[in-house]
DNA sequence: ACCCCGATCGTA
DNA sequence: ACGATCGGGGTT
């Protein structure tokens, strides 16, 4: 049981992104332990990726997208909904994955199996934005062992509106 | 100051 | 297929 460290999260995006699958994400709040075992995730990096929110320039928003990778990127959506990404590779370069669904062990997988539940779940919210989770006691990613289940690979969902990289195969999904 | 719209989700 | 709901970011 050991939690994932800077240089798991400094290698490539795509990399990261695979290899994120099977760990754990454990949240520590109001004297309870909360996790799940991540099993979709989407990478988005770089100034060409335009459905990467800082792919245009450094915004408060997505300031965080340039840390070294292994912090929390945490944003509203929708005006409802929260999306938990961790940064990967090197400051100043764009870079996080998007983690998208998690299993746990105590509630239905279709209650933890897309990104805004994730959230809800976890009870990760803004206050969880910008956390260094190679570091910190109450929000961290533990390296469980891989799982033997198939990956998918296929494009993201839900950017429709992306002109150049709407189709490139940046999601990651373990067959349940 | 104003306006548009989104890395979603539940309901129909 | 569609509406909820609101902050961020671009534009005036």
């Amino acid at each position: 049981m050991k939690i994932l460290n800077r240089d798991f999260f400094l290698q490539k995006t795509l990399i990261v992104a695979k290899e994120l699958l099977g760990k754990t994400i454990v949240h520590h709040i109001n004297n309870k332990k909360l996790t799940g075992i991540i099993t979709e995730t989407e990478a988005y990096f770089g100034f060409d990726d335009d459905a990467c929110h800082a792919h245009k320039k450094m915004t408060p928003r997505n300031k965080i997208m340039f840390e070294k990778g292994g912090f929390s990127y945490i944003y509203l959506i929708y005006g409802m909904y929260y999306c938990f990404n961790i940064t990967t590779e090197n400051k100043h370069f764009p870079s996080a994955v998007l983690i998208r669904a998690i299993k746990t062990n105590d509630i239905d997988y279709k209650k933890t199996n897309g990104p805004g539940k994730l959230c809800k779940y976890l009870q990760l919210t803004k206050q969880q934005n910008n956390i260094d989770l190679t570091t910190n006691p109450d929000f961290y990613i533990i390296n469980t062992p891989s799982p033997k289940a198939k990956i998918i690979q296929t494009p993201r969902i839900g950017i429709n509106y992306a002109k150049t990289h709407k189709d490139v195969p940046w999601r990651f999904v373990l067959n349940i």
